[in-house]
RNA sequence: GGGCCAUUAGCUCAGCAGGUUAGAGCGCAGUCCUGAUAAGACUGAGGUCCCUGGUUCGAGUCCAGGAUGGCCCA
C-alpha cells in the first residue's frame, strides 16, 4: 500500500493539541491516512475544544447585541439516554452552530426536567410503595428526597452522550426545575395569571383508583384496560312530571322515562336524563294507567319479554322532551350529601333555605346512540366526563354521594339514609338493584360486556370521578393562541403547525394544571379554613411576610416543596382566619412551559437576560411534544401576554418537530419492547459524525425514520469516507510537493478548477438557503452530491496534475499543478465550514490541518470561523451545464464500450457525439480533450450534421398543447408518432425556420413541438444514447492502436507490481521487461517512453539477456499475461 | 371514535405548479477500471408507485372512500 508510511504516521496521533504554536512558514500538513480514525479523531478534537475553550469562545466572540436565542427542552435524567435522544440533540446542535458562524451570538443554557409523575412512579417502585396512602405513611419529605436524587441519577451518562455527539450546551449553568428559584418563577406566573383572573377552580373528571386514592394518567389508564368485562346493565324508570310534558302527552296516569346504565351505583347521583334530539321517541302504554317513554327503534329490544301489553300511543321527537322534569330515584340531599348546581364552569352549593332546589331534567346530547339501551341515558355529572360536560352545558345539579375511597357517603343513621350508605360501590350495586326492584322501578337487568379500566397497580376497577382541579383559562386566549401560531410561529414541517397543532388549538380547552401528587411545584394557593377564600402567593418574600404576620415566625423556604410548604399558614385576606395551602402540585408540563422565565429566575433576577432571549428563535423536540412542551411554552407565553406581563404572545419563532426513530421494522423504540438501539454501540462503531450525518441526510426531520447501525455505517462509508479520502489524497501529495496555500489566491483559470469552484459556490448558496429554511436534509443532500462530484470527477480528472510534480513534471505543468492544489485546498477548507454545523469533528480536523495551522489569520477553530458567502462572479452556470454534458457523454461512452466488449485500456480511433442543441455542440467542442481522455479515444467529432443523415423524432409539447387541445390531443399525438421520415423532416425544418404548420387539422407553432434530432447511425453495440445526446464509438483497430493497448496493459501490470512491492508513489524505478512474443515486444519498444513516464522508470531495458535466470531478476518481479502472451516484468527502486 | 403523517425496487429514500420511457444509494448478479478511495464505472435482475373510485386529453402526483403503519388525542 502506497499509504503505509503515512498511515502509520497518523496512527501515531501526532500531538497537535499544542495549538498555540504559531503557523510555521515551512509547515507541512499533518499526515492523513486513508482511513478516518474516528475515535482517535473525536478524542483529539474534544481535547482541543476543551483546552482552547472553543465552545465558550464561539459564543462570546460574537456580538452581544445580536442574539440568536435557543431554548433547551429539558430531558429528565432518571433514565439512560437512547438513540432517540441523540436524534434531537444533533438537530438542536446544528442550528446554533450554523447561526454562530453566520455571526450571531447563540447562548445555550442547558436544563433538566425534574418533577412529575414518571419520577414518582420510578421511586415508588424502588421503595416498594404502591399507593398514595403508602407514600404518606412512608413520609413525603423522605419520598421527595428520593425523587430529587433519582432525577439526576443518570446525569453523567447524559453529559457523556451530549459531549460525544458534540452537542454544545452549557451544562455547568443548566437550570433544574426543582430549584427554589425555578419554583418561585413558577409562582410568579401563577400569581400573574391569578391577578388577571385567568385561574379558577372547577371539577375535572378523571379515572380514579379508589384503593390508591389517586387519579391515573392516560398512559396508566391504557395499561389497565380490560376487555370483556361483564357488568350489570340495568333499565330503570324515572317518573316524569306530568305538567312538564308536552301538552299532547299529559294525562291522568303515570309516565316514566326508561333509562339505561351500566353503573347502578351512580344512580343516587342522577341529575339528568340525556336523549338524542334528532331521534323519535315512543310513548308506550303498558297498563291502564302506566306509560313508558323510550326511543322508538329500541322499543322491541327493551320491552319484549318484560312487558306483555305494549301499545305505542304516541311518538314524539326527542327535541320535544328536552327540559321535561322528573323525580330522582334517591334524594341524597336528605341523607347529608351537599347539592351543587353549575354556574358556568363553577359549582355553587345550593342550600334549601335559599329556595327550592333545581329539578332534574331531560337534556339533549349528541353522544346518545341507538345501538343499545333505551335511547335515554342516565346522567350523573359527578361520575363521567360526558355527564359532567353535559351538566355544565345545560346547568344540571351536581351531587357526589361517593367518597374518594369508593364508598357511598352520607350519614347511615340519617332517617332517610339507604341501606347501602357506607358501602363500597360495587357492593352497593346489587343493593341498589334490589331496592329498585322492590319499588317497581327496575324494568330489567342484563349482563353487559364491555372494556373497562382497572388500576394497573392494584387491579381495582377505576371510577370516573369529578374532582376539584385548578384550571388556567387558556380558552379565553384561544384567538391569541391560534393567530400567533399561524402568524408568528414557523413550524418545520409546516403541517404540524397548521394541522396537528393548529386544529387542536382551535378546540382549546382550559388547562387542568393541578395534580394531587407530591413531587412537583407546589401550587401557591392558600385557602382559608374558615371562609374558604383563596389567595395566591406570588413570591417567597410575600409568603414569608404573610406567614410571619400571621404566626410571628418566618418560615424556612430553603426547600419550597411538600411537605414543608404545606406546613406554612398565612392569614386569610377576607376573614383573617388561618389559610392553608391547597395540597396539589402543578402539572410538570407547567414547569417546562415556564422555562423561558424560570431558567433565569425571572422576574426576580436577570431581567436583561430574559428580555434579550425572549422569545426563542429556535426550539426542537420530537413530535410528541406538540401537546407537551410546545404547547406549554406557547400557552404560558400567550397567557402572560394576555396578562400584559411579557412583550410577545409566543415564546419561540421556529420549531422543528422531529419524527420518531423507529426500529428497522418500523416499530417505535421503547424499553418495554426491548428494541432500543444503544447509542454508544453506534458511536463506537461509526462515530459521532457518521451518526449525525445519517440523522440529517437520511430523511426529512419531521418524518419518522427507521434506524439501524447498518444504515449509519453506510452513511459513514459512502460520505465520510469519500470525503476523508479526498482530504487524505490532498494532504499526501501536497506534502510530497511541499506545497503551501496562497492566503489570497486568484480565481483559477484552468477550466476544471473553474468548474469545481463554480459548483462550490452554487453549493454554498444552496446549503445556506436550505439551512435558512431549517431544512438540514436538503443541505446535507446537496453536500453529499457535491462531494461525490468532487471525488469522482474533479479529483480523478486532476490526478495527473498532482502527480506531475511528484514525478518531476515539466516546468510548464507547474502552474496547472499549483492551481489544482490551490483549488482543492479552497474546496476542502470551504467544505469544512459548510460541514461544521453537521459533522463538527471532521470539519474541525480538516480546518485545523489545512487552514488554522498554516494561516495565522485563519480562525483557530472552524466553529469560530465565518460562514462562507457565495461569490456570484465565480459561479458559471454555463460551465456547470457543460460539465454535466461531458459527464453524460463519458458515461454513455463507457456504456458503448461495454456494449462492444472493448476494454477501456484499448485506445479506439474515435467517438462521434450527437447532441440536440448548438449549445451542447459547442460544449462538446470545448471539452474534446476531456472526453477523449475519459473514453480513451483519439478523436472526438460531432455527429454528421448533414440533413439527409438526420432522423427526427417529433413529440407534442404536452404542457402547451394539453390545455389548448384537450380531447383532440391523443389524435395528434399518435399522428406525430406515426410520421414517416420525410414528413418528420419537413415538419422539423418548418419548425426550425419558425413557421407554423398544420398537422391533423391543428395549426402548430414551433413552440408546440419538441423536436429531437439523431444522426442516422445504426444503433449498434458500440453506441448509446439518452435524451440529451448520443455517442457512437468507432471500433476499427489499427496495428498502432493495438500496440498502444498492449503497452497500456503492460503499464497496468507494472503499476500493480509497484504497489505489491510496497513502493511509494513517487519512487523512481529501474525497469526490466522480457517477452518471447513478437508483437508484445515491439509494442513495448514502440511505447517505451510512455511506459517509462507512467511508471516513473528512469531506466528501461527490454528483453535484456540478464533476465534469463531468476537470480538476475530485479528485486521485484512478476510474470504477466497480455492477450495470451507472457511477459516478464522486474523492477527495483532506482 | 377524531386529527396529523406515511405507504414508490429486497432495504433506506428521492420524485409531485399533473406531462411523454418513475429514479438514487445500499444489497444481489456480471463486466470493467484503479498508484487517493474499504472507493469508482457500465450493464442486468428487481416496481400493481397500498387499494377502489373520481376529475382530466393525460394521475405515482389532484379529489373522495378504504387498507396498513406511526404519532397525538378521545
Amino acid at each position: 500500500m502506497a499509504q503505509t508510511a503515512n498511515q502509520s504516521a497518523t496512527d501515531a496521533a501526532p500531538d497537535e493539541s499544542d495549538s498555540s504554536t504559531p503557523a510555521r512558514s515551512n509547515h507541512s500538513f499533518r499526515p492523513v491516512g486513508s482511513l478516518m480514525p474516528h475515535r482517535e479523531l473525536e478524542q483529539r478534537i474534544r481535547e482541543f475544544w476543551r483546552e482552547r475553550d472553543i465552545f465558550r469562545r464561539s459564543v462570546e466572540e460574537r456580538p452581544e447585541d445580536d442574539i440568536y436565542s435557543f431554548y433547551e427542552g429539558p430531558p429528565t435524567a432518571n433514565g439512560t439516554p437512547g438513540v432517540h435522544h441523540v436524534l434531537s440533540r444533533v438537530f438542536k446542535d446544528l442550528f446554533p452552530r450554523y447561526q454562530t458562524m453566520r455571526g450571531k451570538r447563540v447562548p445555550r443554557k442547558g436544563g433538566w426536567d425534574t418533577h412529575g409523575l414518571p419520577v414518582e412512579i420510578e421511586v415508588e417502585k424502588t421503595l416498594g410503595l404502591d399507593s398514595k396512602p403508602a407514600i404518606e405513611e412512608y413520609g413525603i419529605a423522605e419520598f421527595n428526597r428520593h425523587c430529587r436524587e433519582s432525577v439526576m441519577e443518570y446525569v453523567q451518562q447524559w453529559e457523556d452522550m451530549t459531549e460525544r455527539v458534540a452537542f454544545w450546551i452549557d451544562m455547568s449553568d443548566a437550570y433544574r426545575t426543582y430549584t427554589p428559584e425555578y419554583v418561585e418563577s413558577c409562582w410568579w406566573i401563577f400569581k400573574t395569571l391569578w391577578d388577571a383572573g385567568l385561574i379558577y377552580e372547577a371539577r375535572r373528571t378523571t379515572p380514579h383508583c379508589p384503593r390508591c386514592e389517586t387519579s391515573l394518567s392516560s398512559h396508566e389508564l391504557s395499561q389497565g384496560m380490560q376487555d370483556g368485562v361483564r357488568d350489570q346493565a340495568v333499565t330503570v324508570r324515572f317518573r316524569a312530571h306530568n305538567d312538564s310534558l308536552p301538552q299532547q302527552l299529559r294525562w291522568d296516569g303515570t309516565t316514566d322515562f326508561l333509562a339505561w346504565t351500566t353503573t347502578p351505583w351512580t344512580l343516587p347521583a342522577n341529575s339528568g336524563l340525556a336523549l338524542n334530539a334528532d331521534e323519535t321517541y315512543a310513548v308506550v302504554q303498558i297498563s291502564p294507567n302506566e306509560r313508558l317513554i323510550l326511543a322508538q327503534p329500541l322499543v322491541g329490544a327493551s320491552l319484549d319479554g318484560v312487558i306483555e301489553n305494549q301499545t305505542i300511543v304516541a311518538t314524539v321527537p326527542g327535541s320535544e322532551l328536552v327540559n321535561v322534569t322528573y323525580d330522582g330515584l334517591y334524594d341524597p340531599d336528605r341523607w347529608g350529601v351537599p347539592t351543587y348546581r353549575f354556574d358556568g364552569a363553577r359549582l355553587v352549593e345550593c342550600h334549601e333555605q335559599d329556595g327550592p332546589l333545581p329539578l332534574r331534567k331531560v337534556a339533549a346530547a349528541g353522544f346518545v346512540e341507538m345501538e343499545s339501551g333505551t335511547g335515554i341515558v342516565h346522567i350523573a355529572p359527578a361520575f363521567g366526563e360526558d355527564d359532567y360536560l353535559l351538566g355544565r352545558e345545560v346547568g344540571l345539579l351536581f351531587r357526589q354521594p361517593v367518597d374518594l375511597g369508593g364508598r357511598i357517603v352520607g350519614d347511615p343513621d340519617a332517617p332517610e339514609a339507604p341501606a347501602f350508605a357506607g358501602k363500597w360501590v360495587k357492593d352497593a350495586d346489587s343493593m341498589i338493584m334490589d331496592d329498585l326492584e322492590s319499588r317497581g322501578l327496575l324494568l330489567r337487568k342484563d349482563v353487559y360486556e364491555h372494556t373497562y379500566p382497572y388500576c394497573w397497580r392494584c387491579d381495582t376497577p377505576l371510577l370516573y370521578y369529578a374532582k376539584p382541579s385548578w384550571y388556567i383559562a387558556t380558552s379565553q386566549a384561544k384567538d391569541s393562541l391560534t393567530s400567533s401560531n399561524a402568524e408568528l410561529i414557523h413550524w418545520h414541517p409546516e403541517h404540524t403547525g397548521t394541522g396537528r397543532y393548529g386544529d387542536w388549538l382551535a378546540n382549546n380547552v382550559d388547562w387542568a394544571v393541578s395534580r394531587e401528587r407530591y413531587w412537583g411545584t407546589p401550587l401557591p394557593f392558600w385557602r382559608c379554613t374558615e371562609c374558604g377564600d383563596v389567595s395566591c402567593v406570588g413570591s417567597f418574600d410575600e409568603l414569608r411576610e404573610r406567614a410571619r404576620a400571621f404566626t410571628g415566625v418566618e418560615p424556612d423556604l430553603s426547600d419550597p416543596h411538600r411537605p414543608f410548604v404545606d406546613e406554612i399558614e398565612i392569614g386569610c385576606d377576607k376573614c383573617g382566619a388561618a389559610a392553608r395551602r391547597c395540597p396539589e402540585v402543578a402539572d410538570a408540563w407547567f414547569d417546562s412551559g415556564a422555562m423561558p422565565y424560570a431558567q433565569w429566575h425571572y422576574p426576580f433576577e436577570n431581567q436583561d437576560r430574559f428580555n434579550e432571549r425572549f422569545p426563542a428563535d429556535f426550539i426542537c423536540e420530537a413530535v410528541d411534544q406538540t401537546r407537551g412542551w410546545f404547547y406549554s411554552l406557547h400557552a404560558e407565553a400567550a397567557m402572560l401576554h394576555r396578562a400584559e406581563a411579557v412583550p410577545e404572545p409566543i415564546s419561540f419563532r421556529h420549531v422543528i418537530s422531529l419524527g420518531h426513530i423507529l426500529d428497522e421494522s418500523g416499530e417505535k423504540m421503547s424499553k418495554s419492547k426491548g428494541n432500543v438501539v444503544d447509542p454508544w454501540t453506534v458511536l463506537d462503531q461509526s462515530g459521532a459524525d457518521a451518526l449525525r450525518w445519517y440523522c440529517y441526510v437520511a430523511s426529512p426531520a419531521g418524518n419518522p425514520r427507521r434506524f439501524s447501525p447498518r444504515l449509519v455505517g453506510e452513511a459513514q462509508r459512502r460520505f465520510l469516507h469519500t470525503l476523508w479520502n479526498t482530504y487524505s489524497f490532498f494532504v499526501t501529495y501536497a506534502n510530497i510537493d511541499g506545497w503551501h496555500p496562497d492566503p489570497n489566491p486568484d480565481p483559477p483559470t484552468v477550466e476544471l478548477d473553474r468548474w469545481i469552484i463554480s459548483e462550490l459556490h452554487a453549493l454554498i448558496s444552496r446549503v445556506t438557503e436550505a439551512l435558512d429554511d431549517y431544512d438540514p436534509t436538503a443541505a446535507a443532500r446537496e453536500i453529499d452530491g457535491f462531494v461525490d462530484s468532487l471525488s469522482n470527477w474533479y479529483v480523478r480528472r486532476s490526478r495527473r496534475r498532482f502527480w506531475s510534480s511528484a514525478r518531476g513534471g515539466a516546468a510548464a505543468d507547474l502552474d496547472a499543478k499549483r492551481s489544482a492544489y490551490q483549488t482543492l485546498h479552497t474546496v476542502l477548507v470551504t467544505l469544512a465550514k459548510l460541514l461544521a454545523p453537521m459533522t463538527p469533528y471532521l470539519a474541525e480536523d480538516i480546518w485545523r490541518n489545512l487552514a488554522a495551522e498554516v494561516d495565522s489569520d485563519a480562525a483557530e477553530s472552524v466553529h469560530l470561523a465565518d460562514w462562507p458567502v457565495a461569490d456570484a462572479s465565480l459561479l458559471d452556470e454555463t460551465l456547470n451545464q457543460e460539465m454535466q454534458l461531458v459527464q453524460r457523454v463519458a458515461s454513455l461512452g463507457r456504456s458503448a464500450r461495454s456494449g462492444a466488449g472493448i476494454r477501456v485500456r484499448q485506445p479506439l480511433p474515435g467517438v462521434s457525439v450527437a447532441v440536440r442543441s448548438p449549445q451542447d455542440a459547442e460544449a462538446v467542442e470545448r471539452h474534446r480533450a476531456t472526453i477523449a481522455e475519459e473514453l480513451n479515444v483519439k478523436t472526438v467529432t460531432l455527429a454528421d450534421a448533414q440533413a439527409d443523415s438526420r432522423r427526427y423524432t417529433i413529440k407534442p409539447n404536452l404542457r402547451v398543447l394539453g390545455p389548448r387541445l384537450g380531447p383532440k390531443l391523443p389524435t395528434l399525438r399518435s399522428a406525430l408518432t406515426d410520421l414517416d421520415r420525410d414528413l418528420a423532416a419537413h415538419i422539423a425544418n418548418a419548425a426550425e425556420a419558425g413557421q407554423s404548420i398544420e398537422v391533423e387539422g391543428v395549426l402548430l407553432q414551433p413552440g408546440d413541438l419538441l423536436i429531437e434530432v439523431d444522426t442516422d447511425s445504426t444503433a449498434d453495440a458500440a453506441s448509446a444514447e439518452d435524451e440529451r445526446c448520443a455517442v457512437q464509438l468507432s471500433t476499427e483497430l489499427t496495428d498502432e492502436l493495438v500496440a498502444e493497448g498492449k503497452a497500456r496493459e503492460v503499464i497496468n501490470r507494472i503499476q500493480g507490481l509497484r504497489r505489491d512491492s510496497g513502493l511509494d508513489p513517487d519512487d523512481r524505478i529501474s525497469l526490466q521487461m522480457a517477452s518471447e512474443d513478437r508483437e508484445l515486444k515491439s509494442a513495448v519498444s514502440e511505447f517505451e517512453s510512455l511506459i517509462a513516464a507512467e511508471t516513473l522508470a528512469t531506466t528501461v531495458s527490454v528483453d535484456g539477456a540478464d533476465l534469463t535466470s531468476s537470480e538476475q531478476l530485479g528485486q521485484h518481479h512478476t510474470e504477466a499475461e497480455i492477450d495470451g502472451a507472457a511477459i516478464l516484468l522486474a523492477l527495483e527502486r532506482a
